[in-house]
DNA sequence: CCTATAATCTATTAAAACAATAGACTAATA
DNA sequence: TATTAGTCTATTGTTTTAATAGATTATAGG
């Protein structure tokens, strides 16, 4: 299961996504909108900023908006940095790995190739799934 | 991630289909060579027992036992016996479905389509995954 | 330059989930 | 009837997750 802190990363995203250059948006506006604790959303969007995904203006009229193309924000990245390791078991873990402490024998464990298997479908998708991606989706079936 | 509980309920079980039909194996025996903790052990056994997975014989030579064919156990209903809901976000959720306090619109949320396809891609994987496979895999690869 | 605004930083706390342990009880066998 | 080995109830410690509080810093506009 994804954090209460992944979830509102992804909605804060799409929420400033769909404002995509159209200049800084303040915490408290996202907070309200998408029904997220203010100063939990602080630290998240800051998280954020650091990944080099929000840049931020301080002072009057100042606020986050999106740094990168919203097809250029994938899941698979939101992900890892909110909550670390997507893969089920740390052993199959490409960007947080570490070995089982009970696996004596991790070449040839038949329940490893299982997760592995699991993984790489899992990425698959959420690399593909940007935030562009996501908005067009919304956007496809608001039309119909 | 998986918790220890559900790993531990994996290598388990693997342990016992590799003794399908020679008798009853002693918590202790399964606790010492899967490097599971004694008493942790007997309350996950006892939830597999109670799910019709394992059975038991109390008093000398007793033990725990596989009580279907390897091939009738898989790891999507071992996970979600130890862990609860296999999906990333509740409200994607076969089993353990919960609507998302912050969706307002399910049905055209761009991001639980996402999770609909990783859920359904997992649950493949998981399902086809029982511990005659895994240890299929495991002596084939010993073979070579 | 001053003031209001809004992000930033540091610290703390509350609650829940996870992992492990202890000890008394019950059933089966020799 | 003593020993063995699973069963049951209860408790405890640890870690992670979620949320909050308050002081600080940067910026825009008058």
């Amino acid at each position: 299961m994804l954090s209460k802190k992944c979830k509102y990363a992804i909605h804060a995203l799409v929420y400033l996504a769909e404002r995509y250059q159209q200049g800084p948006v303040h915490i408290q506006d996202i907070a309200e909108h998408q029904h997220i604790p203010k100063k939990f959303l602080e630290a998240i969007l800051l998280e954020l900023r650091n990944a080099k995904i929000l840049h931020s203006k301080k002072g009057k009229g100042g606020g986050y908006y999106l740094y990168r193309k919203p097809e250029d924000v994938n899941l698979m990245e939101i992900m890892r940095l909110m909550d670390g390791a997507i893969a089920m078991l740390p052993c199959v873990s490409l960007n947080y790995y570490e070995p089982c402490e009970e696996c004596r024998d991790e070449k040839n464990c038949g329940i490893r190739d299982v997760f592995i298997g699991v993984r790489d479908d899992t990425l698959k998708i959420l690399s593909e799934s940007t935030l562009a991606q996501i908005l067009q989706r919304q956007k496809g079936i608001r039309r119909v």
